[in-house]
RNA sequence: GCCCUCGUGGUGAAAUGGUAGACACAAAGGACUUAAAAUCCUUGCCCGUAUGGGAGUGACAGUUCGAGUCUGUCCGAGGGCACCA
């Protein structure tokens, strides 16, 4: 028997493919599909990530091609980004030579898994002829006023006189200077996407078809929150502080104020030697949420006072603290250290009164010398408030405020303007410019795109887009005078927050889209990619949506993506030798007496299985593994080992289990085609069960368990295995089998289709559909039924569909088990339901 | 610190509240072979030759005729936190 070629046979169906640009017959114009992945970060390799991304959705896509639909399935490269600068910085590259051989590496190796994807379409966000279009609308949204300038911080390193990102501060300081970081103010671009904060908030109900985790993640992200405005007058003069809280029905408790560094009294104190170290002190922590979090709380004491409102005669003390956020609420608080953790460990820091205002149910419960009680209870020490609920008291408390005018009921949202100003080369040029007195215009539409400059000094110290020597100066075409250019470029989560747009009509010279093909493809039927993107990019696409809707009368959607799938990580055991080095798993091998270096023999200690990373160097290479596999072994592993919602491990075991598996098949394919058999007595009992795995396996692909999928084709395997030999025409037979192998097609589609045009005779096969069963055999498939004694298994009956209690009682008593167990019992009841179970219970 | 997710054999896992461990990996034993590779078969907690019985899904409670699945509390692991993409 023949074994399958792997390699000739991969080559010979991707290029079939790409001359039929994966067209299929039966496609229809009205059902239209629009199946998109995450478009990969062009750096040179695909990693098993994109493997795994690539492959779910080539299941998804082929799927629907096979079900009739005209499916749009693109691919590109969001190819701007730090590590191109990096990259240049190290090897002394241009950052769009370097992308440019990185996305040519990456296609061909991409190509090689034997995508369904319309390489017809592909775009490069780098492409002049894409950011071009990115300027463009950002000039719509300035001019619509949904982009605004205002100032805001940024990790500074003061040798590279550079803007830090945050994953190149380590530990607080500069990775290559080694410097302290610091937060610097800068005047910076922002989307204006807390606009839609109410409405980016409400739509997530509409989506449907996406996992509920990342919907709340979005919700809380959003963190829509009710609470109320209190102005608190200064002691002495006309003057008012404007508070934020969440919880004013523990106004009572209030025992000092804290505001932010940036808080505009602390203009006051700007000259104060003391006050400048605390604002130092300050501006030494990141500018991550997690390191303001996790800073030790820190104050600084002015001489100012406030009047407590509802207390005659109480004053309290206003402290600036490092853990006011200005952008945030008011930037000002009022501290109740009863009630709130980060309020306790500051008051109890500066030994400031710690007063209860709520006593939880079980009043044993309340211990305010570790931590602040934050739940439920009754209000105390309140006056007017005494006795209330929480919610109650807040409602009233509300009232009040609003009645004495200092305050009002107020949503905020912790969501904040996107800030999109980078300072860096590789990135879409920001098409704004500054005229001499002061007026900042963006540049003509007719003078777009703004270029990038090719000549530049990667090593400078600083934004090599401001340090170049011309690239800057530029004249307004209004008027002629002379202009600088905006130096900074968009955050790439700006090229990535429309590419599938630009998808629907990725030629089209003249604007970023064209509106008929945007409606007859949009939104994103399925989206896939990773967990990661929970958040942010998905947020931001989202924004961007309702802004192109904002700008252009034409588009009615909101929602880009209606359905969301994300899949989990590739994760791989990590290795190391002796001394703690890292090793590859290519230079590791299993010994009987364990894992051994290939190179030396030494012991090599295994470590727990992350997601592959170049830091710990558990990388396997997809294209090695194709070469040694082929496609379709490395994509039936990486689908067929773990849910893929979840994390993977890879296993070389693994994979060779799945290249024997293609092998199974052939095998079996060739047995077929030998065999010699024209009687049916036996077609019966087969076709019930093959008939009941059709609906099954399409049932689990459109639930996204692939997984499951792939072990029922291994179920079907055998059940053909296993019929060979038996009675069954070979019409019948082969005509089995194709319904098989096409269900077996967007798994493995290289074997499924040259197992098809064998089965056919043929060189090639074309012409997919998927199978349909029937549901008239389904209701004739045998069930197993439990029969069990007080919820405890004690047999089971094989009956006919829908068999009545009083039928399955008769069966159950006749079994020895069950007449042995109930012998001398009294039954007290039975528990019938259909299909499944019939429980006696008896009394013990 | 805040938010989210996940805990089932040696391993990856399966299971509309109804047979726990399908399917696969690894292991052990066997068949075929001069031998190896490849392939195929069997086994897999405890008691029992076996029919059978018992324990068992991170821990402890609860709801239910019946809980891996629902509820609560706890323990453990992983991910996100706005300039990585």
């Amino acid at each position: 028997m023949d074994k399958i070629d792997i390699s000739n046979i991969d080559k010979k169906w991707q290029s079939f493919w790409s001359e039929k640009k994966n067209k299929f017959k039966n496609t229809d114009k009205n059902k239209k599909f629009y199946c998109l992945e995450m478009f990969p970060y062009p750096s040179g390799k695909i990693h098993m990530g994109h493997v795994r991304n690539y492959a779910i959705g080539d299941v998804v896509a082929r799927y629907k091609m096979m079900n009739g639909f005209n499916v749009l399935h693109p691919m590109g490269w969001d190819s701007f980004g730090l590590p191109a600068e990096n990259a240049a910085r190290e090897n002394n590259l241009n950052p769009k030579e370097w992308t440019k051989k990185n996305i040519s590496a990456m296609k061909h190796q991409l190509k090689l898994l034997g995508l369904s994807v319309d390489w017809d379409r592909e775009i490069s966000t780098c492409d002049e002829e894409y950011y071009k279009h990115q300027q463009e609308l950002f000039i719509d949204f300035y001019n619509k006023g949904l982009v605004v300038r205002k100032e805001t911080y940024v990790n500074w390193d003061p040798i590279e006189k550079s803007v830090l990102a945050n994953e190149q501060v380590i530990d607080g300081r500069g990775w290559r200077s080694n410097a302290i970081v610091e937060r610097k103010k800068l005047y910076q671009w922002f989307f204006n996407i807390s606009k839609f904060s109410e409405e980016l908030l409400e739509d997530l109900d509409t989506l449907k078809e996406w996992p509920e985790r990342v919907k709340l993640m979005q919700k809380n992200w959003i963190g829509k929150s009710v609470g109320c405005e209190i102005n608190f007058k200064l002691s002495g003069v006309e003057k008012f502080i404007k508070v934020f809280t969440t919880r004013p029905d523990t106004i009572f408790g209030a025992t000092f104020l804290a505001v932010s560094v940036d808080h505009p009294i602390c203009e006051n104190y700007k000259k104060l030697p003391k006050f400048l170290d605390f604002k130092k002190k300050c501006s030494q922590v990141g500018t991550t949420e997690e390191a303001i979090a996790n800073a030790e709380k820190i104050g600084f004491k002015t001489d100012l006072e406030v009047e407590h409102p509802f207390i005659k005669d109480k004053t309290i003390p206003i402290y600036v603290s490092n853990f006011i956020l200005m952008d945030y609420g008011t930037g000002a608080i009022f501290g109740c250290p009863a009630h709130d953790q980060r309020d306790f460990e500051f008051a109890t820091k500066y030994n400031l009164e710690i007063k209860p205002v709520v006593k939880p149910k079980d009043a044993n419960l309340i211990n305010l010398k570790n931590e602040a009680y934050t739940g439920d209870g009754t209000i105390i020490n309140s006056e007017f408030l005494n006795g209330l609920k929480v919610p109650d008291a807040k409602e009233k408390i509300v009232k009040e405020i609003a009645k004495k005018n200092i305050g009002k009921k107020k949503i905020t949202f912790r969501l904040k303007d996107w800030g999109v100003s980078r300072q860096r080369y590789w990135g879409c040029p920001i098409p704004m410019i500054y005229l001499k007195n002061g007026e900042v215009v963006p540049v003509d539409k007719s003078e777009l795109p703004v270029k990038l400059p090719e000549n530049i000094d990667v090593n400078s110290k600083g934004n090599p887009l401001d340090t170049h020597p011309t690239w800057k100066k530029t004249k307004y075409k209004k008027t002629g005078e002379e202009a600088i250019r905006e130096t900074d470029t968009l955050d790439t989560f700006v090229d990535s927050s429309w590419y599938f747009i630009r998808f629907c009509s990725p030629k089209n010279k003249s604007k970023a889209f064209d509106e008929d093909s945007f409606k007859y493809w949009m939104p994103v039927d399925q989206y896939i990619g990773g967990i990661e993107h929970a958040i942010l990019h998905l947020l931001y696409s989202r924004f961007f949506m309702r802004a192109i809707k904002y700008c252009n009368k034409r588009i009615s959607i909101k929602e880009p993506f209606k359905g969301l799938f994300t899949q989990g990580m590739v994760c791989h055991e990590t290795y190391q030798d002796e001394k703690g080095k890292w090793i590859s798993p290519d230079q590791v091998e299993n010994t009987q007496i364990g894992m051994k270096s290939k190179i030396d023999g030494s012991k090599i200690k295994v470590g727990p299985s992350e997601a592959m990373s170049k830091s710990k160097k558990n990388i396997v290479d997809p294209e090695s593994m194709i070469k040694i596999y082929g496609a379709d072994a490395v994509r039936w592993f990486i689908l067929s080992d773990s849910p893929p919602e979840r994390d993977v491990q890879w296993s070389t075991a693994g994979v060779s289990a799945s290249h024997k598996f293609i092998q199974r098949i052939w095998a079996l394919n060739q047995k077929t085609l030998n065999r010699n058999q024209n009687k049916n007595d036996d077609e019966k009992k087969f076709s019930l069960k093959f008939n009941e795995y059709v609906f099954k396996i399409t049932d689990l692909i459109e639930k996204f368990q692939l997984n499951v999928a792939i072990a029922k084709i291994y179920e079907i395997t055998s059940l053909f295995e296993n019929n060979l030999e038996k009675k069954i025409s070979n019409e019948k037979f082969i005509n089995y089998q194709t319904q098989f192998l096409k269900m077996l097609l967007p798994f493995a589609p290289h074997l499924s289709c040259e197992c098809l045009s064998k089965l056919e005779g043929k060189n090639f096969y074309s012409n997919m559909q998927w199978p349909k069963g029937s549901k008239s055999l389904l209701d004739k498939q045998e069930v197993t039924l439990v029969v069990q004694i007080n919820g405890k298994k004690r047999a089971l009956i094989n009956a006919k569909k829908d068999l009545s209690e009083k039928d399955v009682l008769i069966e159950a008593k006749k079994i020895d088990n069950i007449k042995k167990n109930l012998k001398d019992k009294r039954i007290i009841k039975n528990i019938f339901v259909k299909n499944k179970i019939i429980n006696f219970i008896i009394a013990k």
